[in-house]
DNA sequence: ACATGTGTTCCGCTCACCGAGACACCGGCG
DNA sequence: CGCCGGTGTCTCGGTGAGCGGAACACATGT
């Protein structure tokens, strides 16, 4: 049953929302408290993981299980982002030089934001995100910036109805996040205060792919009071812009 | 079933094998293809596709399916190779700014090796290795630099009986290998003439755990007749002992 | 019109997977 | 020592999930 060996890998990521005081050791479980978590009888548990240890999906480890090199290897073949990073890296080394800021790209799973790509500067205070980590779009700039530009019944199906706050500031309001995002589509980017973490805002603009559907947003992060978030705006638009240009000419396609 | 998905998934990334003529692009099959290649019934393909799909693990694409942002993210988040991945780091990059070459690390996976990390570099020649890809340890100078560390019955239950030749003089006779792996073992380091691939040589060297266990090797690539291996495994070797003090630091273990 | 490819749906049979329970092992505590 | 609470694995009988042949709908090209 493939479900069941979702539930079980998905539990080993689940640190990832958790980002504040995620364990960046890399998540370690055992059999007895994947069972617990999931649901799954403990014998089904040990059952599927000795199958996904055999095919390198789980690793064996002091204490437990965790995620082996198959998914490794299988991730860093997933044509989807690892094109999209090929393609938009020089640009985004630009635009980290330009500024001086820590540089995201991100793409919109579900209702989270994913992140494929983050070029840190010291400039910047250290950031929770991880390449391969989620955060509710609601919350952060790339998402707001993916948001926007979706049509209204997919943003209605992709919105939850309750907006857990992850940040001091996040927007939890429904109604105020929906004039935000019409506020992001007329001034073609994005920005965010204090809304993902302490301290933290950034500037977010969206790429586009041949037929105008969003695929994947870039943005910068800064120290609050360090730089103005308009200016940055205007960077981050223009360097999404190119990564779109390029994008199109490669009849990259949305997923 | 997960042995079926397995099979599945594996055909997307069997044409990391192919290093040579490998599409870039990203492999795209559809579900008869997948049939065929798998001997998996069709409905059985489709519905398994679907269920894949649905969790993000395969995605549609226009001309079928590919690997999902699912599996980069759980890609992502693996912990071995991205722990030494960030562990070596720092290392990796000062070994090719002091040699101004190209820099891999690897790993043992079954009887090949994966790459976990390359940093390119403009004076060697564009190599086909790709993060996340495999070649027949017996091929490379990282995975002889890693066999020759075995134990005998590991090692014998790794190789394979029929060497077949990956490049130009790809050493096919179990004997010669034998000899070979024991001259890398007294020397401490791997050295490597067209094996893999045409005109390019490779110095290697293992990296250790606490046990003395070899966990992973790191190569140094080079256009035959630009750089003396001697000297390279000089420096590759130095560059594993530095991994190696990091690793046991960190309580590294072999999977 | 046909032939040949694609991918999905229907449906009855069967065998692989499930989970309760028992088991072996470990370390801590009295 | 025995007892406990924890871990992970094994046995085993009953059952439903997943299998594949066949038929289907939809694109191609001739």
């Amino acid at each position: 049953m493939i479900g069941r060996m979702d539930a079980i890998l998905g539990l080993f990521q689940s640190g990832a929302r958790t980002l504040g005081g995620g364990a960046p050791g890399g998540g370690v479980l055992g059999v007895s408290e994947i069972a617990r978590r999931t649901g799954i009888s403990k014998p089904a548990v040990s059952r599927i993981a000795a199958e996904l240890v055999e095919r390198r999906f789980l690793e064996r480890v002091e204490g437990g299980l965790r995620l082996g090199v198959r998914l490794f290897e299988l991730g860093s073949q997933a044509a989807g982002p690892s094109d999209l990073r090929r393609l938009a890296f020089a640009t985004l080394a630009d635009l980290r030089s330009a500024t001086r800021q820590t540089v995201h790209l991100a793409v919109l799973e579900g209702s989270d934001v994913v992140y494929i790509e983050i070029l840190r500067s010291r400039f910047t205070p250290p950031l929770p995100s991880r390449v391969g980590g989620r955060l509710p779009a609601y919350a952060t700039g790339v998402g707001k910036a993916l948001l926007a530009h979706l049509s209204e019944d997919r943003l209605a199906e992709v919105l939850p109805e309750r907006l857990t706050p992850v940040g001091p500031r996040t927007i939890t309001d429904p109604a105020v996040l929906r004039r935000h995002l019409e506020e992001v589509r007329e001034t073609g980017f994005a920005y965010e205060r204090e809304e993902s973490a302490p301290l933290i805002g950034c500037a977010a603009a969206p790429v586009f792919d041949a037929d105008d559907r969003p695929i994947a947003a870039v943005s910068i992060s800064v120290h609050l009071d360090a730089v103005d978030l308009v200016t940055l705006g205007a960077a981050v638009s223009t360097a999404a812009h190119a990564i779109t240009r390029q994008a199109v000419q490669h009849q990259f396609r949305a997923g």
